[in-house]
RNA sequence: GGGUCAUUAGCUCAAUUGGCAGAGCAGGGGACUCUUAAUCCCAAGGUUGUAGGUUCGAGUCCUACAUGGCCCA
């Protein structure tokens, strides 16, 4: 490089040194294999069986130490950072010489031999050295990495590269599903995919996004929830069936909700909610000891005990105990609103009773759920299709898992009176009608499947997303999705 | 949707009361064969998010907009 060249921006000089690679013969990008024979952090920590060995090691260069005819270069693969050395002496001249046209963030392979330096730092003597990708754009800054918030989503891959925990996050997500899979496989569940494009978005309250189908010439709704195919299959006889899905909904951004997620929905015919109960304890319960050898886990400074049994908190109950008030005394819409006032939440004047409750029992009850706790026993006017309580027609078989103060997983016993079902469901249009947009209209073709006889069941929902949360101590939702939802870049 | 904070070099951050926009890392030139935040010398790098306004003078004050964080709904 000559002095005159120092003004060009690190784009430009990077585009400089590929060309000078390619006239020289050593066009990385024409390199389309090299195969690798050890991994940075099986080496870096088993050195005893690697000392003296061959290998054959590759990643992005992510630090370079010149010492004049010797220098230090540090690979990172996908395990973790290796140091390899590189001497002019071994190398000879010609192959050394890539050092001048090596930048942070190039893709080498490296073959030689495993050795401890002076400092006990495992390292590879570089024989052979080949560039295997160029980096046009520089690497993130190497003390502090990538901490602005909006970069680290948009260039997740950056953010990977320079903020190792967040690979951790993921692989944390990764094993997390495989177990969920093989837990329910143990348990004789059957994994399906059911529709994402539907006529009918339903399963739960929330406004769809909609979408247009060209060729059927008719608008379709990405779906809200799995509850009502995975229920069409428990009556097609697949007694116990599961979907790990992306669902969407069209709501507001937060730390706790981006527009997709991710949710776990089973189905066990002849169960009911408590032996669904059963099932989450269990799939806990093991999963945190399969991922930390313990049943605690740390959230944002709380111990939380993942061990089962967990609580059961009955929801009327609670609910009087925190304010005094009966649930069956706040009978109107204006009852409802009324409470609220007194109890100083804030609601919007929109909401019908069962939303204000609904958010009520948000305000009062759910945030000292901080331990794994079941909410149980859920009016049926909030729960739409959940199986009423035999001994009390008011409440019904459901509960909500708690963790943090928060919702984790909700479950019932599933209605499978169709007549039920349809009376509820048309008591929902008239919420509609009254201009309710989060209500789904009226699904026919469900109560068809209904009509043909569903056997008792239980269901879950579970919320991937939120689950992984609490798994990796992360503040966001945003934290455990590797491309959050982000508005472009003008 | 409301409130609030932020936006300065490729990256991470400074800049006193409104008074010459600076540093570290990365990048460029040079020295150096066991370094690891390598070290040392030299030079370069800016439409301070965008558009307006106030002012002799704006990174700083005002307005709008854009994007994001946090809190609330």
């Amino acid at each position: 490089m000559s002095d005159q060249e120092g003004h060009f921006n690190p784009r430009e000089v990077r585009l400089q040194k590929l060309q000078h690679l390619r006239d020289a013969g050593l066009d990385p990008f024409v390199v389309t294999r090299f195969d690798v024979t050890a991994l940075s952090k099986d080496v870096v920590s088993g050195f005893d069986r690697w000392e003296g060995q061959m290998v054959r090691v590759a990643g992005r260069v992510t630090a370079i130490r010149r010492h004049g005819r010797a220098a230090f270069v540090d690979v990172l693969d996908t395990q973790g950072r290796i140091q390899t050395h590189w001497r002019e002496d071994v190398l000879g001249e010609e192959a050394y010489a890539l050092l001048d046209y090596l930048d942070l963030g190039d893709f080498v392979g490296v073959s030689g031999e495993v050795f401890k330096t002076r400092r006990e730092e495992v390292t590879v003597k570089a024989e052979t050295v080949k560039l295997l990708a160029k980096s046009l754009r520089d690497l993130p800054e190497k003390h502090h990495g990538l901490t602005n918030v909006d970069l680290r989503y948009r260039q997740r891959y950056l953010d990977l590269i320079a903020n190792p925990e967040v690979r951790q996050v993921f692989e944390v997500r990764a094993k997390t599903l495989a177990f969920i899979r093989q837990f329910l496989h143990n348990r004789r569940f059957t994994e399906v995919e059911t529709p994402v494009l539907q006529t009918i978005a339903g399963g739960t309250e929330a406004r769809p996004f909609e979408t247009f189908h060209n060729a059927l010439g008719m608008p379709l709704f990405l779906r809200i929830a799995l509850e009502l195919h995975l229920k069409r299959l428990i009556v097609g006889g697949i007694d116990r069936v599961y979907e790990i899905g992306r669902v969407f909904r069209n709501e507001g951004i937060s730390t706790r909700h981006n527009p997709e997620f991710t949710m776990l929905e089973l189905y066990q015919a002849y169960t009911d909610y408590e032996g669904i109960m059963e099932l989450v304890e269990s799939l806990l319960g093991e999963l945190v000891q399969n991922l930390y050898g313990t049943t605690d886990v740390i959230y944002q400074g709380q111990t939380l005990n993942f061990s089962p049994p967990y609580p059961r908190v009955d929801l009327v109950e609670r609910l009087y105990e925190k304010t005094g008030v009966r649930w069956e005394a706040v009978q109107t819409r204006e009852d409802a609103h009324g409470l609220a006032r007194q109890l100083g939440i804030g609601v919007d004047p929109a909401f019908d009773r069962a939303q204000v409750m609904d958010k009520i029992v948000g305000s009062v009850v759910e945030p000292d759920l901080v331990q794994p706790t079941f909410l149980w026993h859920h009016p049926v006017d909030i729960s739409p299709l959940a199986k009423r309580d035999p001994s009390n027609p008011l409440l019904t078989e459901r509960f909500e898992l708690f963790v943090a103060g928060r919702e984790l997983a909700n479950a019932f016993s599933e209605l499978n009176d169709p007549l039920d079902q349809r009376e509820r469901f048309v008591a929902q249009q008239l919420a509609r009608a009254q201009g309710n947009d989060e209500m789904p209209p009226l699904d026919e073709d469900f109560l068809l499947a209904l009509e043909h006889g569903m056997p008792p069941t239980g269901g879950l929902g579970l919320g991937i997303d939120r689950l992984i949360m609490l798994l990796t101590d992360s503040p966001s939702i945003r934290d455990v999705i590797l491309f959050p939802t982000m508005r472009p870049l003008a």
